[in-house]
RNA sequence: GGGGAUGUGGUGUAGCCUGGUUUAACACACUGCCCUGUCAAGGCAGAGACCGCGGGUUCAAAUCCCGUCGUCCCCGCCA
């Protein structure tokens, strides 16, 4: 038996027709003397009716289990009046069987093909295939698949083109752990796999590409998280002959064909742009969620000579005095109150002041130590209300921006002050080009090495004035979400040295580490600049996800392995000694699963 | 490296705090029977777990304690 039509599309224009759909067996309703079988394909259900007086395949019908594959070949129909599904596409059809060819049948499920029923991620992962062929799943990766091809579409028809870089490249220093692959025809040297196609994209652009895009894959051998999978794919593209407004304009129009294709969204281009320094102040994030209010306001000046002692003390340390006015907080219990100061602990603030705010003014173990003039300016610039509750940390500045940014979005989610129908983009601009690692004692690039720093700072290049230096660096952010981000680089040698010098890279270990990107950039580099999007974040969002496992066929744990085919595994001696590799320990879990 | 949550038939949960009426309960799936219009079909009957693993406390442990492993969330880390 042939197919003819995904069981999914088969609608009215079918009627009368004989077709042949096959699939799984998605459920089983057996009434005796009729049977009913939904089945499955990636398309979508269709109904098939098996009837009492075609004997031999009634009984085989009869057998019939879940997820069990088989092709019919059958009378489209419509279904008798009153019998009508209004919940499925096919829902005013089906198909009365007249053949049944049983391909395979399937023991009991380890999980249930259906999305009524959550199942932990260990059973997900494990048995991946079966989990993928849930409805909603399929779903998930045919619009990734869409707004891949939506993307290609557009940035095809701007003049893209996209070129593949190599998956076995060197080793850069700064940034993320590189995966290091052993090189057979060089015993004690590595290839890394990519952490982006950063190099490569530029090399391209001084070749003359002019414009360059790939669906890159990347790798980063670092912690996972819900959003940070080993590997990761990231829409990568880069530009010559260009400045910000024209990445810009080239991703917000992207992101705009991507939102009506995959939801039929229409989104306003020219998106909000929200300098650095606003966005740490403001939402104590450099990414802010900006579709609620409650900001965070700054008291670091007018409480410098206020008479609360730990104030005062990180004032006058050169530290911040920041707070939140959480709506109608007044009412949390003591416990509530230090489940906050809890949280916060976790980015290291040390403690939490509050206050409730009442129509007299304001109440709290602290309150006593401000003058009834600061009580009231405190209450004034947040414009809070009786029944509200004012929270303050006091600490270094990034310390208290950090730890009132979580605040501000856990307070948000958990008052329910988020309204999710929005898509709120923005870009996070004029980002620091340099942080002080106080570790190392040295200042390092916020972005990458490669950034050029913004025209009016060029002169400031310099060890003392490093940390004033703004970068022409740019992130776009959705709903909190760092989408992406990118840069317009540095086209000059003499910018790039100085960038090196500041970072501490002497020029001998820079031309070890990246020599062909400064060779290159010598031989008549194009000012360029570009952009990556992170495609995994994008997907998640649009299918409403909170994690990236929900659109990557096959991720891994948070502990890096991979339940369906026990990556990574022990290797045979052969192997590793082609390789010139010493195996100093064995992970002893590998060591049994071997002798198994 | 650190903090938190969690682990009970094939799957999802209840029981755990307050140890013994537990022969470990319920739902789905599974097996058999009944049923000609259901659509997360229904009814009846049945099989299936000694409670992640190891140790300890106790007359008695799914339940309390210690350790360990897995999974998830977060901090660090991820330019």
């Amino acid at each position: 038996m042939k197919r003819s039509c995904y069981c999914g599309k088969v609608d009215e224009s079918f009627l009368t027709k004989e077709i042949v759909v096959s699939g799984w067996v998605h459920s089983r309703r057996d009434h005796g003397g009729v049977i009913f079988i939904d089945l499955r394909d990636r398309e979508g259900l269709v109904q098939i009716v098996f009837q009492p007086e075609n004997k031999e395949i009634f009984s085989s019908a009869e057998k019939l289990r879940s997820e069990f594959v088989i092709s019919v070949k059958g009378t489209v129909r419509n279904r008798p009046s009153g019998t009508v599904n209004p919940n499925m596409f096919t829902g005013k059809i089906e198909i009365i069987a007249a053949e049944l060819e049983i391909i395979n049948s399937c023991p009991a499920l380890p999980l249930e093909v259906n999305d009524y029923k959550e199942t932990s991620e260990e059973v997900r992962l494990k048995y991946r295939y079966l989990d993928l062929r849930r409805p909603s799943f399929q779903k998930n990766f045919i619009l990734r698949h869409k707004m891949q091809q939506e993307i290609r579409d557009y940035l095809n028809s701007e003049g893209f083109l996209e070129i593949e870089t190599p998956f076995l490249t060197k080793s850069t220093p700064e940034g993320a752990r590189d995966f290091l692959v052993p090189a057979r025809m060089a015993h004690g040297s590595f290839y890394a796999l990519p952490q982006s196609p950063q190099i490569f994209k530029q090399i391209l652009m001084v070749s003359g590409f002019d414009k360059y895009y790939q669906v890159a894959r990347c790798f980063r051998d670092e912690d996972l998280r819900a959003d940070r999978q080993l590997e990761f794919t990231q829409i990568d593209m880069e530009m010559s002959f260009i400045d910000e407004n024209d990445i810009m304009n080239i991703v917000e129009n992207m992101l705009a064909r991507v939102f009506k294709s995959a939801l039929n969204i229409e989104i306003k281009t020219h998106f909000e742009r929200m300098p650095y320094d606003t966005a740490m102040l403001k939402y104590g994030s450099d990414k802010p969620d900006t579709r609620f209010e409650m900001l965070i306001e700054d008291f670091t000046k007018e409480l410098a000579n206020c008479g609360f002692g730990v104030f005062n003390t990180v004032i006058s340390k050169g530290g911040a005095v920041r707070g939140l006015c959480i709506p109608g907080g007044a009412k949390f219990s003591r416990s509530e109150i230090d489940g906050l100061t809890k949280f916060v602990a976790e980015y290291g603030a040390k403690g939490l002041a509050w206050m409730k705010v009442t129509n007299s003014g304001a109440e709290s173990n602290i309150v006593k130590f401000f003058k009834p003039e600061e009580i009231s300016e405190i209450i004034k610039k947040f414009n809070a209300k009786d029944g509200d509750l004012l929270v303050f940390l006091a600490d270094e500045e990034e310390t208290v921006a950090q730890g009132l940014g979580a605040l501000r979005l856990k307070m948000g989610k958990e008052l329910g002050l988020i309204d999710k129908s929005k898509y709120n983009f923005l870009w996070v601009v004029d980002f620091p080009m340099f942080s002080w690692d106080k570790e190392e004692k040295r200042w390092a690039a916020i972005h990458h090495p490669f950034t050029s720093a913004q025209e009016k700072d060029k002169d400031k290049l310099t060890f003392e004035d490093a940390g004033k230096v703004k970068a022409r660096a740019y992130d776009v952010v959705l709903n909190g979400v760092e989408l992406g981000g990118g840069s317009i680089r540095i086209h000059k040698q003499e910018m790039q040295s100085k960038v090196f010098d500041l970072l501490n890279i002497t020029h001998e270990s820079a031309k070890e580490k990246f020599g062909f990107l400064l060779d290159a950039l010598t031989y008549g580099a194009p000012p360029h600049g570009g952009l990556a999007i992170g495609f995994d974040r994008l997907c998640a969002l649009l299918v409403g996800e909170d994690s990236i496992r929900e659109v990557i066929a096959f991720p891994k744990t948070q502990k890096a392995i991979c339940p369906l085919s026990n990556a990574p595994s022990v290797v045979s001696e052969k192997q590793i000694k082609e390789l010139g590799i010493k195996i100093i320990q064995k992970n002893p879990l590998s060591k049994q699963e071997e002798q198994k």
